[in-house]
DNA sequence: TTGAAAATGAAAGTCGTTTTCAATTGGCGA
DNA sequence: TCGCCAATTGAAAACGACTTTCATTTTCAA
């Protein structure tokens, strides 16, 4: 790592190692705090921003990329040498991973017709997963009496 | 509009139609500010705060979504019969869309596979439009003084 | 008409992200 | 090895989009 750091002209400090170790010793889906915890657990005097610089440092290094659900939070996600879409459980917010090789192809067609040169693609399938599934979801209603008991 | 509003349980007032109307006279992918622009066009009285309340309404009731490219901003998009995805311009910022009906299949079928009950599909590629297109592009660097060599 | 409930507008609050700035540190050249 | 200078760090504040609060106004069913 240290030396993936100096040959692109960056330094190497004893935080950067540290953050870049958390990060990739933790699973897919990183947001910053939950990388800024586990970094502070191996040492507390880490601060806040230097973990969110890091990790953007790690983005532009190409080793991850900014994965957003639409829920307010960036989560990060370690790129993979194929493509993968995710699953977002509205319920329990898990994240699943698929392989999106089948749906590539259209889409690079696609961008071709459109004279556009894609060079990311998020493909992220909302809903529920298998443990959350149920009939009488209440949650995804229009009506006056669904809002109240959205709010409790 | 009046109707829909009455019968699942909302009140019609003059800022609500007034909002509603501008939403669907304005193009896809409005953001928040750009409809408040326009509502303040034509009612300068109407708050930011109902502006926001009433594109969420209209998201509840199922006549928009919203949708999330990652740069901070949520845009609201009419719901429309058939899906699509979105190109999305890291130049101009400008979306496009395209038609999504031939990977369908292939999310449904991924979604099956992993147990998981979709209700809702979001594509985006990103890149850059027939517009933006260049080959010297140096916003995407990851090397500190690496940009000259690879340039060159 | 009238009152309960909903909607409004201004302002403030929330929260994740990003920047500022002074102090520290890494690493190349001498 | 030493010293310099730019990169990096950490704390705090700034930022900005989103959301809530609350007093007031308005809608609409009875």
């Amino acid at each position: 790592m240290k030396e993936l750091l100096r040959t692109k002209g960056f330094k190497s400090t004893p935080q950067r190692e540290l953050i870049f170790d958390c990060f990739f010793s933790l699973g897919k889906h990183v947001s910053v705090d939950e990388l800024y915890q586990k970094v502070r657990e191996l040492d507390p005097s880490v601060g806040h921003s230097t973990v969110w610089r890091n990790l953007k440092l790690i983005c532009q290094l190409g080793l991850a990329e900014e994965v957003n659900i639409g829920d307010g939070i960036t989560r990060y996600d370690r790129t993979t040498p194929k493509p993968h879409g995710h699953f977002f459980c509205r319920n329990c917010k898990k994240l699943l991973e698929f392989d999106v090789g089948s749906v590539m192809g259209a889409l690079v067609e696609a961008a071709h017709e459109f004279e556009f040169e894609p060079d990311g693609y998020k493909i992220e399938v909302q809903g529920y997963c298998s443990d959350c599934r149920q009939d009488d979801r209440t949650n995804d209603v229009a009506t006056r009496s669904a809002n109240d008991e959205r709010k409790a």
